[in-house]
DNA sequence: CCCTTTATGTACCTTGGGGTTAATTTGTCA
DNA sequence: TGACAAATTAACCCCAAGGTACATAAAGGG
């Protein structure tokens, strides 16, 4: 109460900074937790609103309107994931080495980006209609192919891999694992339990996984899991 | 205009028959259709009832608020899925053929399932909440478990299986890829080309995944595909 | 210093859509 | 045959939430 007193000014804000950049960062933040948790048309833009630092006038001056935010929030996910693919380095490692990093590092990435997945999983309930109108999302996807294709040449020129390994194949099958695991965990544990979610498990599982994976790529891969004999 | 006539009644509905189960089933129908096309918060009350032969009412008379009616259509289709996977008989035949036929019989019922396919992904959206809830769905899970274990168990027997086979990683395996490459088509066809989807490449990418998994499950398995010299 | 542009706050508008009320018809069983 | 329950219709309610109008303060430049 009382809020109408001069002094310093708290109550009614009498001066403001103007800060662009940070308050559609902000916005974008909030809006990124909200669109992951809800999807498109269960978001409410008066929680996100409510939830940044400034106004809801502010979401609708700097993106538009509802699809317009959410638009920025699947391009803003999709390039911080892939600068983080961007960073991993495997030229250096021959080429066993680098295919088993590159299929853990996929792994580790999906279960560190739980916005990443959810917003994935809503965008294709909405048949991907939002990437496909985005200009940005397309050119970020060449990295992580351009690494595969590299070992893969690497690794038939050096004799170890099969002639018939294909990058493209081995992203879509590293990234089905890696996505179904976080993707699903919800109704598979409600299903079947959470054995494989449990402490421990999850590192087995990926053992086992790449394991797969190179048994069938690397000619003669002597595989670490599934061979204890009882 | 002029629908105040008496005649045989065409206009203002004089009679109509009860069929409780029939408008039930198309309640059901329709919001399948519906809450797999938009999800919960996306699908639209009066549109489902616009499309059923009766009116809104009934469907708050039959499941009590939306959320009842979601709940219903999510069981729905679990119970169909489920029971398909319960007609699939592999008990005749040997262990390797018989893993082969519950991963192929897997992944073709996730292709002709994008209903099922979809409110699972939705599901998993809201944290499997309503698949918590079910009373019926958690009876509904262990068939295929039960026949992995079956064919596992023979495998072993026979001395055809590793020891380290596990019936859960299996399945969670399979659905994985199987899940995967129906749910996310849509983005993954976006970021990098739609050459798996392509004619035929689907049986040949299917062909690749059951020798992965078999290479990994059977000892001394010989794989038919990635193998091709050159 | 004033004028313009950019950025922000407050208050408001509009309607889509989830849910309900009340009355009517159908079927059934004493 | 008439009361009662179950099924159905039509019309209505109402508020949450997406979106807007308007005023105004900050920044920058001439």
């Amino acid at each position: 109460m009382d809020a109408s007193e001069g002094g310093a000014g708290q109550k009614r804000k009498t001066s403001w900074k103007k800060d662009p950049e940070a308050v559609r960062r902000d916005i974008l933040h909030i809006a990124t937790q909200e669109f992951a948790a809800h999807g498109l048309s269960g978001a409410n833009i008066n929680e996100i609103a409510r939830q940044t630092s400034t106004s809801k006038r502010m979401i609708y001056y700097y993106f538009g309107d509802k699809e317009g935010l959410y638009q920025a929030v699947l391009e803003g996910v999709y390039a911080t994931l892939r600068a983080r693919e961007d960073d991993l380095d495997v030229a250096g490692l021959e080429p066993v080495a680098a295919l088993r990093r590159l299929i853990e590092a996929t792994f580790e990435a999906h279960v560190t980006a739980p916005h990443f997945i959810r917003l994935v999983m809503i965008e294709n309930i909405h048949n991907a209609e939002y990437l496909r109108k985005s200009e940005i999302v397309p050119r970020l996807n060449r990295s992580i192919i351009d690494k595969l294709e590299d070992v893969c040449a690497r690794g038939k020129a050096a004799g170890l891999f099969r002639a018939g390994v294909d990058a493209l194949e081995l992203h879509w099958l590293t990234s089905s694992f890696s996505f179904y695991n976080v993707s699903n965990r919800a109704t598979f544990s409600t299903s079947f339990g959470n054995d494989l979610y449990a402490e421990g498990r999850q590192a087995a599982l990926l053992e086992r996984l790449v394991d797969m994976v190179l048994a069938s790529v690397v000619i003669g891969y002597e595989p670490r899991s599934w061979s204890a004999s009882v």
